[in-house]
DNA sequence: CGATCCATTGAAGCCACTCAAGCCCGGTGG
DNA sequence: CCACCGGGCTTGAGTGGCTTCAATGGATCG
């Protein structure tokens, strides 16, 4: 990641970003947090559809959060096969696998043109001096992930692969309505299917079936780059 | 978890603990750690194999380290199959999962004869207050939290469940060494087998068949309570 | 010493994978 | 403009690994 290449104005301000609720929430004004913001943290952009952002292994100085498009994490099993630990959508924390040894796990990658905000180690610490509750609201948050991981990891297991499939559905969902704070049914998918594939453990081919599963049952309505919800997730222990 | 009922007396120091780390980390020398361990933190156990330290969906007050035994975390899917998502070994942090919204998301078992360690979010903040340290400690410790579960995600996508269940049995060694801090190829199993079933998202019997294979080509030994890793895990891709 | 839970082994069925082919669509170049 | 190409998506048949169902042996505990 070369800031110098990359570096664009910050045009608009990052509504849905996670650093700004950090601040609200440790008590700036709205002064306060612009001039934190344009001190201290970074607007790193445009990253094309493919293109790594970093790579597992590399060192880690900085927590990023997604300013616009879409993120994935992935990581290359011992027999070669890809597998996409997880999709970031605007306004969320990525790459806190690194914090703890100072290196990433999981290669990131852009999944549409994409924008990120960087905010690093040292800015952090300087930032959390000034603000003693921003530390709290970070903690908070990586428990937020930890939650998230192992409920992830819960619907993981899932038998049918239509159950998981849901599930996912249903998540990306939720996080799309908690960033629009609207009621909405639909999704509008950045990343492939074979992306989906992988970050289910799966094969495009039966990603496929258990769609056309879902929506025969319907569950769902499926288009070339939507989906629809039509039914709650509660409702999955009816699918057959 | 009821304290009253169950504080011991705490006696001998908790050499292998999480939050003494914390301390020492932080600055702290051997009396402050000692005041500050008797002050802020509580003993709590012994939890008999089975018992339940705490529930899916109960307030979270507090970070818990094992202090000794055994603890699993584990949660029921929607069609009612039982998923263990996680052990937790002496000194090790669990229940980070109820840190964002003060609620547990899974339940907590001991697995066996347990104590385990409690430290409240109030006095965690007394203590962040003395020490600032303290709290980038715990930043990193929950980095490193998220990093394992990436890693265990990524090994939960094995295609062969050998594979799952040698990756699993090899962190598990990694930590006991790490704890120990000497050289050892010995997991004495806390847990049943039918954990492990459940925590690799298989059934006892497939574990069995696959601990058979394993022990076939010469990578463990199994025993009813123990199993020796004969070979590094690096040669997995060799298992067919 | 019976009861219970765990572990193991065998036989049959099912789901997802593999392999293969065809479709759709956007991009490229003649 | 159109032919060509390539990647993603879909559908079909056959294989393989895990599950299910069933039965037995062993260990622990009241």
């Amino acid at each position: 990641m070369n800031p110098k290449l990359r570096l664009v104005k910050q045009r608009h301000r990052c509504e849905h970003c996670l650093f700004r609720r950090f601040f609200l929430s440790a008590g700036l004004n709205c002064d306060e947090i612009d001039q934190a913001g344009q001190t201290t943290t970074t607007n790193i952009g445009p990253y094309r559809p493919g293109e790594y952002l970093y790579h597992a292994g590399e060192q880690c100085n900085a927590l990023y959060v997604v300013h616009a498009g879409t993120v994935k994490t992935e990581m290359v099993t011992f027999d070669g096969d890809l597998h996409v630990s997880g999709f970031y959508l605007t306004g969320e924390l990525f790459g806190a696998d690194g914090i703890n040894k100072r290196n990433f796990v999981a290669d990131a990658v852009a999944v549409e043109n994409t924008w990120v905000c960087e905010l690093t180690f040292d800015n952090w610490e300087k930032l959390a001096m000034d603000y003693p509750g921003l530390q709290g609201q970070l903690i908070s948050e990586l428990g937020r992930v930890i939650a998230h991981k192992e409920l992830e990891a819960l619907s993981n297991h899932y038998h049918l692969l239509e159950h998981r499939l849901m599930s996912f559905l249903s998540d990306l969902l939720n996080r799309i309505k908690e960033r629009q704070g609207q009621q909405s049914n639909e999704i509008e998918l950045a990343m492939t299917k074979t992306d989906i594939a992988r970050y289910l453990g799966a094969t495009p081919e039966s990603i496929s079936r258990a769609l056309s599963k879902l929506e025969k049952s319907g569950y769902i309505k499926n288009t070339k780059r939507k989906i629809y919800i039509l039914k709650d997730q509660s409702c999955l222990d009816a699918v057959i």
